[in-house]
DNA sequence: TTAGGGTTAG
């Protein structure tokens, strides 16, 4: 890089000196570009300049060279009140909240007290910080002390600390308290109820503001795939796109986000071509969500291409990518990928383990399993989940007994799991006990354990459990199936009829039902529930919404394109093995995503060698 | 100089 400032076009053309240093900040875009003229500064003894100080620590914030901003701070002898808020600024905005807050207090030790600019990156400092509502209340109490709690920014910023805070009561109560609210108030708001899970107040706010920016689309697109519903996220960008508004990068980070939850590949590679064609940035977030969406989506192929493409990549990148091995069935590749990932310097995270003690999970590298759990003790859920699902269920059990720390719900439930699997009552009761200790309000829990006693035909235990259920209020997430057709989501339940092709569809299920019978299928009526006859639990098992969804793929698609269909479950083992001879028989790919994995049904078999 | 929206998991 060429010196800065012995440039002769700089020296002949800028003769006042202050001009000089102010027009080499503005062109200047690194850090190395910094010290030049830091050193200049001081060479010429501008460094008490309050308009070159502020120039070079915004060229600090932009540079991500924080400490070089608290060395040309510190240097400054008896700063203003401007430029102590945009230190407090810098290092608010690099994400700092204890520098920032630090910084805070010692301004008002200095005896320079706070102004209306200082408090909105204060608040923000406040709401990074997990002891934030005492400490944001605090703050609280400081601005309506110094008299500026009407400033709008200054009340934006309040409203967005509660809301972050888990306070979405005092937010409200502010939000309604003003009679101006800017589009900034609305935004803020709104992500605080999506951020609660509050989506019908969030969605209610959302209709009746009086005008929407990008950012209102962003946050309640966001809010909607956050809260697992991708096809309101999906319908609210249309919605935004007949409205004529453009989307940009994080707009389409949770459409795509959306996508990879919904497996909604078709509306997903849209999104990928309208990138590759607009002038928005494949920036990393984006790549990421690509990787993510394909392979959700089932084209594994196409998620490595989008990661082998980039040219940065984050631990989410490689992450997403294992999983997606994983999710495929592809532990190996997998297990190299994270090799790699090593090699490459990038320092895992637990979502990295967790991807890999997945991929030795599906493709049952018991040993590489054990191998790699020594690195990550902490991931002692995974380490359950592997063995439980092995079959080691007692080792399993042994393990979280010897757990150095107390097991959470995720390893009690892999446990009951596995239990269902194996058969073991008893283990199962225990781990049931502890559960509902954990999380009394989890349906799936003694939707498990209520399994287990059906499969063993100890139906008096299935009904307690049933009672229990219904003195607790605890309901079951009902199993549902989803598959995307020319751009729509059509959604199946179990016996579902109410979709436009019902009929149609059932038709198809006789037919195919017949067609199963003549190739030998015999239903596996122990993954019915109920206390009812042979003959209703196979009725029960033909209407199983991964069914529903796979005949109407049949009739929507052209004969020998494959169908990808959704479940938000697991697949139970009676759909399974009907999928199998179902690809054989209708001479087509079946791709089921469930809950934690993909099968990929082709001529008679699943690529997950039925182990799952 | 001043506020709001984004990715990966069992």
């Amino acid at each position: 890089m060429p010196p800065l400032l012995h440039s002769p076009f700089i020296n002949s053309k800028f003769r006042d000196i202050e001009e000089e240093i102010f027009s080499i900040i503005s062109i200047s875009t690194s850090f190395n570009h910094i010290k030049q003229i830091h050193a200049r500064i001081f060479t010429l003894g501008l460094h008490q300049n309050n308009f070159i100080t502020t120039k070079l620590l915004s060229l600090c914030s932009s540079t991500s060279s924080i400490n070089h901003a608290c060395l040309t701070f510190r240097h400054v002898s008896n700063p203003t009140v401007g430029l102590w808020n945009i230190f407090i600024r810098v290092l608010s905005q690099n994400n700092l909240p204890d520098e920032t807050l630090k910084t805070y207090t010692l301004m008002k030790n200095s005896q320079i007290p706070p102004d209306n600019f200082t408090f909105p990156f204060v608040l923000k400092a406040c709401a990074a910080l997990p002891p934030s509502p005492p400490l944001g209340r605090a703050i609280h109490g400081e601005v309506i002390r110094t008299g500026f709690k009407t400033d709008p920014y200054i009340h934006n910023s309040l409203i967005d600390l509660y809301s972050k805070t888990g306070c979405l009561k005092e937010a409200l109560f502010l939000f309604e308290g003003i009679a101006v609210r800017d589009v900034v108030t609305w935004n803020s708001m709104i992500a605080g109820c999506f951020r609660r899970e509050d989506v019908e107040k969030g969605r209610d706010l959302f209709d009746r503001m009086p005008e929407r920016n990008v950012v209102s689309w962003n946050t309640v697109i966001a809010g909607y795939a956050q809260n697992g519903k991708s096809p309101e996220a999906l319908r609210l960008f249309r919605r935004m796109q007949s409205e004529g508004i453009l989307p940009n990068e994080v707009t389409l980070v949770s459409v795509l986000s959306a996508c990879a939850q919904a497996g909604a590949i078709g509306v997903g590679k849209w999104v990928h071509r309208y990138i590759e064609r607009s002038r928005i940035t494949l920036d990393i977030y984006l790549s990421n969500c690509l990787i993510d969406m394909y392979s959700k989506g089932g084209s594994l192929k196409d998620a490595r291409e989008v990661f082998d493409g980039m040219i940065e990549r984050s631990v989410v990148s490689w992450n997403s990518m294992i999983s997606g091995l994983a999710m495929h069935g592809c532990g190996e590749d997998a297990v190299l990928l994270f090799e790699e990932m090593e090699q490459a310097g990038v320092e895992p995270n637990d979502i990295t383990y967790i991807g890999v003690l997945c991929a030795c999970t599906h493709a049952r590298l018991i040993e590489e399993g054990r191998r790699y759990f020594k690195q990550m003790v902490e991931h002692y859920g995974c380490m359950v989940d592997l063995l439980s699902r092995g079959g080691c269920v007692i080792e399993a059990h042994e393990l979280i007994k010897r757990m150095p720390v107390s097991p959470d719900a995720g390893i009690w439930g892999s446990l009951l799991g596995a239990c269902r699997t194996h058969g073991h009552i008893e283990l199962a009761e225990h781990a049931v006990v502890q559960l509902l200790e954990l999380e009394p309000g989890n349906a799936g829990n003694y939707v498990l354990l209520s399994n287990i006693y059906a499969a063993k035909g100890h139906w008096d235990n299935v009904e307690q459990v049933r009672e229990k259920m219904k003195g607790k209020k605890v309901q079951k997430t009902p199993g549902s199936s989803s598959i995307e057709i020319e751009s729509s989501i059509h959604e199946f339940v179990i016996g579902d009829k109410s979709h436009t092709c019902s009929n149609e569809i059932y038709d198809k299920l006789n037919e195919l039902a017949v067609q199963l019978r003549l190739a030998g299928y015999v239903p596996e009526t122990d993954s019915v529930l109920h206390d009812i006859c042979e003959e209703e639990k196979e009725n029960a098992l033909n209407v199983h919404s991964e069914k529903l969804a796979i005949a109407f793929g049949l009739i929507s698609t052209a004969p020998g394109m494959p169908i990808r269909v959704i479940k938000n479950l697991r697949i139970c083992r009676d759909c399974h093995s009907a999928t199998k001879l179902l690809s054989k028989i209708v001479e087509r790919e079946i791709i089921v995503r469930d809950r934690i994995r993909f099968h990929h049904f082709k001529d008679g078999t699943c690529s997950c060698k039925d182990f799952w």
